[in-house]
DNA sequence: CGAGTTTGACCGGCGC
DNA sequence: GCGCCGGTCAAACTCG
């Protein structure tokens, strides 16, 4: 039996800000968002502690220490609410780049779709987990494989995210109709509701937002409407799935809690509104993005600026020493299922990317 | 009464 | 083939 209480319940002791904090953005590259193995062989996954090192990282007294590179955690930590940077100026992908601890000096400084507004951990001999700016769910550089890396999803995405939203938009008014036609008669609806055999679910850009935050659902300008809950597996907290709801708008987020540190929500994205969001329409005069649509041409806008400059950064100071004392601790780690993070964490950490 | 939530059942993919 | 698991459905229920 999975129940939301413990998780309801329990967010009620948290003694955090109301606000919700963005801690990290992954984009969520080639998974199936089906029976979400697939293609997960292309992932590396965090341990929980490693992640949970992640999460609690913060120098004392909130100071920022900015380290070889500046890219501790706490230079995350100062960022903006949630809601503040989906619908504030923050959406200045200027603003949010550097809200995300990113030294992202392209003109533009937009953070873009198909890539990952991601840090990567780094050790620095002391224990500590260090961040770096980089394209964490990508390959460091921008041409590596497009077919069977993570970055699969990014180059698909662009060049047929649309006809697959498009293809299942239609499957989807396909269904509709048969549902419409359906009704009134049939009453074998478990069969009705499946898809038709054969037909393999669509892969769609998913982008997860790791936010410390006291209530499971964040208000990100959209209407959700909650469709189911599972038990996550090792995970004393439910995994929740919306859907939003307005209609044929094929996007659906999954909400999850940590359950490393139960302040941590998970939150995946997968699909793309195609209308503007509940607080847009009411003539809210702030600038509100979504999120997936931020995925699409923010991420990657981000993934083009950031992950080239990173490698420059790198090369030239010599701190891939940083990236590369990770890896080995990563591709040797056994990795703990924890629900939603196995699709999150980035596959750049792969050694094998080159 | 409509919209949203809960929850058990069901389905398909995948690993063994 | 079987069992596990993630994802989805939809009836029943709650709430405003």
């Amino acid at each position: 039996m999975h129940s939301m209480k413990g998780a309801t319940e329990e967010s009620s002791s948290f003694s955090l800000s109301d606000q919700p904090r963005l801690l990290f953005v992954f984009h969520v590259s080639g998974a199936l968002s089906m029976a979400g193995d697939q293609g997960r062989e292309h992932y590396h996954f965090l341990l929980h502690d490693e992640l949970s090192a992640l999460f609690y990282q913060k120098p004392p007294g909130g100071a920022a220490d900015p380290g070889p590179r500046g890219f501790h955690l706490q230079a995350v930590s100062p960022l903006l609410s949630f809601t503040d940077l989906l619908h504030g100026p923050a959406m200045d992908y200027d603003s949010l780049g550097r809200d995300l601890g990113l030294s992202c000096s392209a003109p533009s400084g937009v953070l873009g779709s198909g890539g990952t507004a991601s840090r990567e951990l780094m050790t620095d001999g002391n224990d500590n987990a260090r961040y770096g700016c980089g394209g964490g769910a990508t390959p460091l550089t921008p041409n590596s494989s497009v077919s069977s890396s993570s970055t699969e999803a990014a180059g698909e995405e662009d060049g047929e995210r649309c006809k697959k939203d498009q293809l299942k938009l239609e499957d989807e008014e396909e269904e509709q109709q048969a549902k419409d036609d359906d009704e009134g008669g049939d009453t074998s609806k478990k069969v009705n509701k499946t898809r038709k055999k054969g037909e393999k679910r669509q892969k769609q850009p998913r982008f997860a937002f790791v936010t410390k935050s006291e209530v499971d659902h964040l208000d990100d300008g959209y209407r959700w409407r909650k469709y189911g809950q599972k038990a996550v597996k090792n995970s004393p907290y439910p995994r929740s799935y919306y859907r939003c709801t307005t209609q044929k708008c094929p996007v659906k987020k999954r909400v999850e809690r940590s359950y490393q540190d139960p302040t941590i929500v998970i939150t995946t994205y997968e699909g793309k509104h195609n209308h503007q969001s509940a607080a847009t329409a009411r003539g809210s005069t702030r600038l509100i993005a979504s999120l997936p649509m931020m995925s699409t041409s923010f991420c990657q806008e981000l993934m083009m600026h950031q992950i080239p400059q990173l490698n420059s950064i790198d090369t030239q100071q010599g701190n891939n020493v940083f990236l590369a004392s990770l890896l080995p601790s990563l591709q040797q780690s056994r990795f703990p299922d924890y629900g939603l993070l196995q699709d999150i964490v980035p596959s750049s950490v792969d050694g094998s990317q080159p």
